[in-house]
DNA sequence: CGAGTTTGACCGGCGC
DNA sequence: GCGCCGGTCAAACTCG
């Protein structure tokens, strides 16, 4: 099928990056479908309970991630409409305020309080989810992120970091949290995507900036036919009135065809990672 | 002094 | 209804 994965492109070597860039650089990417041929995955077990150091590559997509059970992305069991899953549900209030999407103009919480008056389920985000290989759990992409909150993790000793993008009116997040399974593996989920290039006035930043605009698409191990897969997302992109396909055959639904999961890589994931980190995919611009 | 982080409290959804 | 849990807020704090 067209869902082949070339095994001579794969290399596997053991490294530890500072950078998401870095990463995306030297290493693989991969999704799941990816895995289960290549390291034998049981169909739909938890990528993260077989990847460890030694047999896989730096940067793993996580179609499923089932590092605790009350994870949302796993937990998204139900689909079309999956209330849990609505991350942005309860920030609507601050979602539509394009100026204050860090919600510190007025009493947000007072807002919420009152209600969200429609009602309205906000769209979910797109999301794109990296396993890599770290020391450093707060990957260098690019972009600029302020923390805005920890949590512990269920069943994990590791806590998971919240980000947003500090770009004003760009209101895409990112949940960083260690494995608990391998330690040395970050996982870091992008949900949205940013509106705006990556800053160029970042301290320390200009690096990341310009190896984006560098071509490094010449990877051995990585080829459009990959990412055509790679990019696990839920979700349609900024485009309106998507369907947001989270579950609906199988994002989250451990009974899911993997036949069906490839109709999903033809729509939008490689367009969304692309968006995500745009200067991956296009040569430097103008 | 501004930007970013820490951290406890809060909110809403969900399961029991 | 209650408790749990993930996600968010925001005051206090730290850092450059």
């Amino acid at each position: 099928m067209d869902d082949h994965v070339d095994h001579k492109n794969i290399s596997l070597e053991e490294k530890s990056f500072t950078s998401l860039t870095d990463c995306l650089q030297s290493s693989l990417v991969m999704d799941y479908n990816s895995l289960e041929k290549v390291f034998k995955f049981p169909p739909y077990s938890s990528p993260f309970q077989q990847i460890s150091p030694s047999n896989i590559g730096q940067i793993v997509n996580y179609p499923y991630l089932n590092l605790s059970p009350n994870s949302p992305i796993v937990s998204s069991s139900s689909n079309e409409a999956d209330p849990k899953e609505n991350l942005g549900d309860k920030s609507g209030p601050m979602e539509d305020s394009e100026g204050d999407q860090y919600g510190v103009g007025e009493s947000s919480k007072q807002l919420k309080k009152q209600g969200k008056g429609k009602g309205e389920k906000k769209e979910r985000e797109a999301r794109v989810a990296f396993m890599t290989k770290s020391e450093i759990d707060h990957l260098e992409d690019g972009y600029r992120w302020r923390k805005y909150g920890q949590k512990a993790v269920k069943n994990s000793p590791y806590p998971r970091s919240y980000y947003r993008c500090t770009t004003q009116r760009c209101n895409v997040k990112k949940r960083v949290e260690r494995s608990f399974q391998d330690p040395t593996v970050v996982i870091t989920t992008y949900e949205g995507q940013h509106n705006h290039p990556i800053p160029t006035n970042l301290r320390g930043s200009n690096a990341a900036a310009a190896m984006y605009s560098a071509d490094f698409m010449t990877p051995r191990s990585f080829t459009h036919d990959m990412f055509r897969s790679s990019a696990y997302t839920s979700g349609g992109s900024t485009a309106a009135a998507l369907d947001y396909g989270y579950g609906q055959s199988g994002y989250g639904s451990v009974n899911a065809n993997p036949n069906s999961h490839q109709e999903y890589h033809q729509g939008g994931e490689y367009e969304l990672l692309k968006e995500i980190f745009p200067s991956i995919f296009f040569k430097q611009e103008p």
